[in-house]
RNA sequence: GUGGCCAUAGCUUAGUGGUAAAGCUCCGCUCUGUGGAAGCGGCUACGAGGGUUCGAUUCCCUUUGGCCACCCCA
């Protein structure tokens, strides 16, 4: 048996479902990190960084009965006392809980904020779908429950998304309405399923107990029929929420913002009340959701803390990518190198650093070969960089404290001062 | 957590029970101080562990990872 110096290679790859990003990757992460800034921005989105990690509570007591928090949570074993710690499996309740800790509570004006940070679930990987992924999140918290901010959440994530030229997005809405009316509806929506119970699949046979909203969500083809005739929930909301509703979908009107209102629609999340949303690519419907969110009034007294209005939007950043890719859109351009460095032989070599240096600190965007000792070589790695003068510079030019101007388009050659060289390469890139 | 498909060089792929081929990339040579073309040459791989076998990259088991469906979600 050979293959003994290959021990250890399994150990040599990221953990299932986490990716490093590589530098060719990177223009796209850099493209939307810039799009999220300028969006922040005109909307008024504060940035916020929150830990990586918090106490599980702030998550266990916001959705006990959803899978994200019942199974797809990272617990952290650490070596000091802290005995629960989980890498946070979304960006909200993060978010509430610092606000609430900080005392932002008093709320002159609406706080608008923004994260942008990685996220942690165990789950399957499947395409679109990690252990680690990144969200940008917005997050509106107000002392009044005004739909204005609901209609502008849906706005900043759409736009942020647009901003990136992805096309044809589809926006789902729906209401889930308050806790009491919710609680009507479900009885209603049991009531409709009790006597159907064993003509729909197994697993709404199960949902029909735990999270009965779910059925709404079903793709089995015996539900189906079922499904159409279903009790709908904005026919069972209480005025309140009604109204609420009506007034989110006019500000989207406003806008001649398209959406599709979706009566099944129903979020993972336990704290979501009235509003909720998710935002789709045509493109790229095959890895789900590219940005979901809602209302949330009920996650501040869930954590503990006072009641605090609150709805916002989170956008999947590798979905984001996903969709871009498959829309042949590019990431951010890189900065080009004008100007090439050439070395010939070790004398030349031992100066070239300094000036490299020297042109670096006068602004020329200068790249080079170092390593590289044949001219050829460096020459064609020039060529490959598109730059339009390269520097040719050897023991020649060492003892003549001079150096070579080539125009790489016409091969022109011009030998001019070493002294003079920033002035002299600068007046030709123009 | 359940079920299915897959795994060969840096990348994309061929192929075989007797240790493997090609394209792109990379490095070099033709051209010893001059790139873009062409030709030639070179580096690098059967994910890991175990089993069957004279011999396994190939067959079997396990494991790891990827993809797909369920579940759920960004």
């Amino acid at each position: 048996m050979k293959a003994k110096k290959k021990k250890g290679k399994f150990l040599l790859q990221s953990p299932k479902g986490m990716h490093d990003v590589l530098p060719d990757e990177q223009p796209y992460w850099e493209k939307i990190k810039k799009a999220t800034e300028k969006i922040s921005e005109s909307y008024g989105f504060s940035r916020i960084d929150t830990p990586a990690m918090e106490n599980a509570e702030i998550f266990e007591r916001t959705g006990e009965e959803t899978d994200l928090i019942e199974k797809q949570m990272y617990y952290v074993k650490t070596k000091g006392k802290e005995r629960n710690l989980v890498l946070r499996p979304e960006g909200t309740a993060p978010t509430m809980r610092s606000f609430l800790q900080h005392g932002f509570s008093r709320l002159g004006k609406p706080l608008k904020l923004y994260y942008f940070g990685p996220m942690f679930r165990y789950e399957q990987p499947q395409a679109g779908r990690f252990r680690q992924f990144h969200q940008i999140g917005f997050e509106i918290f107000a002392s009044e429950d005004d739909p204005i901010f609901d209609a502008y959440a849906v706005l900043a994530t759409v736009r942020l998304i647009e901003e990136l030229k992805i096309k044809n997005l589809i926006v789902q809405i729906n209401s889930i309405g308050c806790k009491q009316c919710r609680q009507a509806y479900i009885k209603k929506l049991k009531e409709y399923y009790g006597n159907k119970k064993d003509k729909i699949c197994k697993n709404c046979q199960r949902r029909l107990a735990a999270r009965p909203l779910r059925l709404l969500d079903c793709k089995d083809e015996k539900c189906q029929p079922f499904k159409s005739e279903a009790p709908v929930i904005l026919d069972k909301l209480c005025n309140g929420c009604k109204n609420h509703f009506k007034a989110v979908l006019e500000y989207l009107d406003e806008l001649a913002m398209p959406y599709i209102l979706n009566h099944y629609l129903v979020r993972g999340l336990d704290y979501y009340n009235r509003t909720v949303f998710e935002v789709f690519s045509e493109q790229s419907k095959d890895i789900g959701a590219l940005a979901s969110g809602g209302r949330y009034d009920n996650l501040s007294e869930m954590m503990g803390g006072k009641k605090i209005f609150a709805t916002g939007g989170s956008i999947g950043v590798e979905r984001i990518i996903e969709t871009m890719k498959s829309f042949s859109i590019t990431g951010a351009l890189k900065p080009k190198s004008e100007v090439f460095l050439v070395y010939i032989g070790n004398e030349a070599k031992k100066k070239s650093l300094a000036i490299f240096e020297k042109l670096r600190a006068a602004g020329v965007r200068i790249s080079e070969s170092f390593g590289k000792e044949s001219l050829k070589a460096q020459l064609k790695d020039a060529d490959k960089e598109q730059v339009k003068l390269s520097l040719i510079f050897g023991q020649r030019e060492v003892f003549e404290e001079s150096i070579i101007v080539r125009d790489m388009k016409t091969g022109a050659q011009e030998t001019i001062l070493l002294e003079k060289i920033a002035e002299e390469v600068k007046k030709r890139i123009k």
